[in-house]
DNA sequence: TGCGATGCTACGTCCGACGTAGCAACTTGG
DNA sequence: CCAAGTTGCTACGTCGGACGTAGCATCGCA
């Protein structure tokens, strides 16, 4: 079960980050209220920024030139290419448990 | 950010026995074959049974009367409800990522 | 000029994910 | 008929990620 897509298994709060980043570059505060506006629920600071430092170190998203004092990442190809990969299984997983609750 | 769905999180282990059992009722080893037959990872013991004990603590699934050597578990009412719940939040989640993905 | 929003760092706790070991019962085959 | 594999579970320990709190600096605004 170790690596359940073999780039190290994904995280809800991190797969949200890369969520909010397909649809731009963003900083970590605007992440958090993109993810707010999603889900409902704002991740607190040690959630959001522990989880970025990851999916950087992962090389799944990178950072841009500091502005102001924020930092902007976006995803990596890499990035976009695991994540689409992720977000297929999910949403297959998630069919076939619709189905089966369905059908029972 | 606590209970991204108020019944506390949904672990992927623990969401993938929901899946399991919303086929039919079954014992500890048997989720763990139809979880290696959707997702190809065969959860250890230790996870497994871990989240089995717990998700048994929540009322999200029952134990039925155990058999030879066997602890066949359903799903309760509430499980299924939770179920359908997350599964149709995490497919709008993926839904929206994969658009995002193919916008960019 | 004080207060809320913006934006991030630092730090600590807790608990779930995971692996390993172990063990009892059953079953297959050479 | 007994050795090896499968079934099915318990017990135990480690590690790391999720999360909350605190803190702090900057900016805008009333």
């Amino acid at each position: 079960m170790t690596g359940l897509s073999q780039l190290g298994r994904f995280s809800e709060p991190a797969l949200l980050i890369l969520i909010s980043l397909a649809e731009g570059a963003k900083h970590g505060y605007a992440m958090q209220e993109d993810i707010a506006a999603l889900t409902g629920e704002r991740p607190g600071p040690g959630t959001l920024y522990g989880a970025i430092r990851r999916l950087e170190e992962q090389r799944l998203i990178e950072q841009l030139p500091e502005e102001d004092r924020r930092k902007p990442y976006r995803l990596t190809d890499q990035g976009a290419q695991a994540l689409q990969a992720e977000l297929v299984r999910i949403r297959s997983m998630a069919s076939t448990g619709l189905r089966r609750l369905a059908t029972a």
